[in-house]
DNA sequence: CCCGTTGTTGTACAGATGTTCAATAACCAT
DNA sequence: ATGGTTATTGAACATCTGTACAACAACGGG
């Protein structure tokens, strides 16, 4: 049973599609910003007043294609242990390690929603969404360390990099940041010295 | 010498600063996103043109308000190293220390600006800034780890508590996210058990 | 203190926004 | 296929945006 509510009306569904895709065409030329809501309708060849029938604004648009591709994300990041119980630290890595996968495979979405400088709330929404599930599906064994502080720091840590990845234009091969991942979780802060002036 | 470049017409200062603060007094009231310019512009007592004739849009003028907040900012991160050579690793967490205090001393105006929902954006900002003097003066012993990657793993991951803790609201004092920064940066992944389903 | 420079004002305009409404068209269940 | 329901349309409206310009006011150097 794929539908999950109540079926939806096709029109609803024809017009939404259409509108996702509108602006997802547009946010490739231009930032997010800039587009206007009109300019949405128009070149999805449907009425302003239909828009405003189902989003409130533009944002509300952006946030339906962000979780479509969210859920998605999580799916990835569950993958490594959805059949397990316990992890050791190469297998804990192995979640991240699966993200990076998904963020390639759509890589070419994730250009777009970084040229249309709306990396920012897509960042913030993946943080709420791996928060939840880590928090909810993990279980660290800390001493005397905060258990939610310490997800926050790593996940925060985590999507730094993912989305510097993105930022970069995929430099790096999935497996070199597979393999820093792992270097830096593992590092530990011995000195750090100050460079010379100049 | 406090005046950096040129000086400024009095009208100018006089008229900008009426601006952020009118500005900074309805981000009290209601989202960003809900404030229009006309709204600051008759709040602040001054013509609409005459906020066109200094700045772009209201973004610009928020990060008129940003810029100065992150001088500080980046002020506290330096204090700690800015007349020392080297450090061990208890004085380089007192460099995020330092920013803890920062942020608390500053808590109305961060408080402000989480309200109004601006904070992905200030988050952004406050990262390419710490980045950029990270990366400049500072210098990690890495074996095989990239110094960059490192970084802004680090910084992110710093950003994520400190920007946490705004958003609880200041629940834990100072000295406690100090104490677990330094906790979380000396903990090691060693074993994480999955919860059981329910 | 005077005058050239620069900022501010009021006004105007085209386009976008957000909302409402009645008319029409498309949908779904029976 | 028919009818009741719901989506879409076009039109209209007040408000906001971004831009332009001439008239006026305030500034600062000499």
């Amino acid at each position: 049973m794929p539908q999950e509510h109540a079926k939806k009306d096709r029109r609803v569904v024809r017009s939404q599609e259409a509108l996702k895709q509108a602006l997802l065409a547009l946010m490739s030329q231009k930032s997010f910003d800039a587009i206007s809501i009109t300019e949405i309708v128009e070149s999805a060849n449907y009425n302003r007043g239909t828009f405003y029938a189902h989003y409130e604004n533009k944002e509300a648009l952006l946030d339906d294609i962000i979780d479509e591709l969210i859920r998605k994300f999580l799916a990835s990041f569950r993958a490594p242990y959805e059949h397990q119980d316990v992890f050791r630290i190469n297998e804990l890595t192995a979640n991240s390690v699966k993200i990076f996968d998904h963020i390639h495979q759509h890589a070419e979405l994730y250009t777009t929603l970084l040229r249309s400088n709306v990396m920012p709330n897509l960042r913030e929404k993946m943080f709420l969404a791996l928060k939840e599930i880590s928090m909810d599906e993990l279980e660290y064994p800390t001493t005397g360390v905060n258990q939610e502080l310490l997800a926050i720091y790593s996940i925060h840590a985590l999507l730094g990099l993912i989305f510097h990845w993105v930022e970069s234009g995929f430099e790096q091969s999935t497996s070199y940041m597979q393999e820093q991942l792992i270097l830096i979780i593992q590092w530990r802060p011995m000195e750090v010295k100050a460079k010379k002036e100049g």
